[in-house]
DNA sequence: AGGGTTAGTTACTTTTCGTAACCATAGGGT
DNA sequence: ACCCTATGGTTACGAAAAGTAACTAACCCT
């Protein structure tokens, strides 16, 4: 069957691949240059170009150049990225009510 | 750096772990057995159960048992699961929102 | 004993991740 | 002209996770 909404579908499959919840987090606070997110989150250099690249394939992610010295990249959010704060905000009140400190520092399994 | 809330960090890495928000979805319509999700949802035996298990072990879904012929199993959300929806719910608005029919047709590039 | 029914598990291949080392561009210093 | 530095990536490769299909366990029925 699945007759789920492909919409739907799409939209899970684009904000749950690893580590793009994070980086929308940080870019809801103001754009953020390459280095800064690098330095920011868990994530290597690798990840973050390839995730970089699909949000801004999907639009989510606006990237803007300006050439200083030395050249500065910025990425922002578009409309339609900025219209996942509520998901965000949702998922950090959900953090807060039910994630226990203990769940968090716990050994694996 | 990586100064992100660790709580905030853990929901998700969970929520947005790969299939965990369509089972989500399919579970907040009621209780379900795994025939029935293994048939509603694009994923195989194999991560339904492993997918199942985390939930389980994190506290979001419970497994109910029915001794009948044949065994029944049925997985419904604890109260940690059900504060979910309104992540879930906030996913779909923006899916109506954001997401056109070309972007889910179109070939993946 | 043999077969049907649900709920998984195992074995194996393909894809994605994670880490570290490397490359490209461009301005500045000497 | 030459090298140095800074930013923003890319490449290479071993490890982990996902995908697929076939198999198993428990239980009742005939």
């Amino acid at each position: 069957m699945n007759d789920l909404c492909p919409r739907f579908e799409k939209a899970m499959e684009i904000i749950s691949k690893r580590w793009v919840g994070l980086i929308l987090f940080e870019l809801l606070n103001g754009a953020k240059r390459f280095s800064e997110m690098e330095a920011g989150l868990p994530i290597s250099g690798r990840l973050l170009s390839d995730r970089l690249k699909l949000l801004e394939k999907e639009g989510i992610v606006k990237r803007n150049i300006y050439s200083e010295f030395p050249v500065r990249i910025e990425y922002s959010l578009s409309e339609k990225g900025k219209a996942l704060e509520p998901v965000i905000k949702d998922i950090q009140d959900w953090a807060h009510d039910w994630i226990t400190m203990q769940e968090v520092t716990e050994p694996k399994a």
